[in-house]
DNA sequence: ACGCCAACTTGACCTAGGTCAATGAGCGGA
DNA sequence: TCCGCTCATTGACCTAGGTCAAGTTGGCGT
């Protein structure tokens, strides 16, 4: 079995994110089976990737491009729970449905699972669900960091949390340089539990103070990581 | 095997939490494994089960009693991120650090298991780690909810949503009835993103509005449920 | 080259909830 | 039973961030 997978022509093991994503808790010659219940879809900008509520037949990897994660009220008022990159996993539901809905910030390729043949996967393969817990629990300990910004961090100590996150993951956990925002400023104001306009005045507040340079609205530059963190834990004011 | 297990007294047997904690992934003769891993342990109210950041080395179901876990910043900010009762589990970890800490509120009394001792159980029953994962997905999608509630709703449309689950978690998914408040004020403040004076302003208000009845501090009777729904959801103002 | 549109920034003003301070209410210990 | 706690409530005032309303900027289609 193993031999006649290791002659044969497995895309997923020339996949971008083989060894970043979920894939990486199997053996390459055991990808033949995930690769049979696989495949790549991929969405334009501002699409739908599933509503809250959907039932959740999927399971999906981004291996490139970039998705919102959110849910909503009935009145429109809208929470973002996460902005996820290449390399990440999407789908765990609850109860055979998504608990959030998931949109495309820009084009977006998916790997995408069904979730019933990735069941088969983890009986043959404990290993996977291993990896599925620490995923969710590092998940878990993400979404407690995020309740502990919302319910106790400052305009300034979010923003400057939310810059310092989002470069780390850009460059896999290195603190400092240059990010991208690929979300508007209205995407960063519903993950940040504020308004665009103070997300916007905070921006600019940061600037002058001599954190970070921002030469497009896309583009943040730190100036100064030690300042930035300490924005961030709320040892400094400006 | 079984044949043994089925004629010896094995205490989780008959222990209180049986069917709604985490060893209900387990069969009644699977339970000498998880009983040899486990002993009970007894805390006074206000004591610390563990710190934030601590090395996770155990992993606990709580069989009687209420506990909360939190985490906060340098200054002493503190953000409850869950409160939780007889039958929850607790001790996830990440990196082999707890993400969070853990006090207990009333007097309480765990299960304790080992990590490593778990570590085993879970490779001879791959059974009790897909709980686990039943269990981590649950909660993320709790803490998401706890996002939606600090990021974007009011103090009233909190308060609701706070007493409308806590009475639903004492009856067991019934949403209606009376809730008993272990923590206090200053815990549900922690927990809602507050002050412990705008909690009690909001009692009041829903108090007056009708929507409550508060026979003593740490009392809730709900007095019309539609009402606390109603507020919970944002859709009703007082 | 121009006009349009979406995204962002900035200013003036407002309000939900925070802060500070006083008062009440229950409860365990001498 | 009275004292001294801790916890909860209420009032008066304040402020961080929200709301409303102009601008500004840059990209894109014609």
């Amino acid at each position: 079995m193993a031999d006649i997978a290791a002659h044969i022509d497995i895309p997923c093991q020339r996949c971008k994110v083989r060894n970043r994503a979920i894939c990486a808790a199997l053996e390459d010659d055991q990808l033949v089976d995930l690769n049979a219940i696989s495949e790549h879809i991929t969405l334009e900008r501002e699409r739908t990737v599933f509503f809250e509520s959907d039932p959740a037949d999927y399971l999906f990897n981004i291996i490139d491009g970039h998705v919102r994660i959110h849910k909503s009220l009935a009145d429109g008022r809208r929470q973002i729970t996460g902005f996820l990159y290449s390399g990440d996993f999407l789908g765990l539901s609850v109860a055979g449905m998504y608990p959030y809905g998931a949109e495309t910030i820009t084009p977006t390729t998916f790997c995408r699972f069904s979730r019933k043949g990735l069941t088969k996967i983890i009986e043959k393969y404990p290993a996977f669900e291993h990896n599925l817990l620490q995923l969710a629990s590092h998940e878990l300990a993400a979404a407690q960091e995020h309740v502990l910004l919302l319910g106790r961090k400052t305009a300034v100590e979010r923003l400057s949390s939310f810059i310092l996150n989002v470069t780390a993951k850009q460059h896999g956990g290195l603190d400092n340089g240059t990010a991208i925002l690929p979300m508007t400023r209205q995407d960063i104001a519903d993950y940040l539990g504020l308004t665009i306009e103070t997300v916007s005045r905070t921006f600019t507040r940061l600037k002058k103070g001599g954190a970070i340079r921002l030469p497009e609205p896309d583009l943040v530059e730190i100036a100064s990581l030690d300042q930035l963190e300490d924005f961030a834990l709320g040892e400094s004011t400006i």
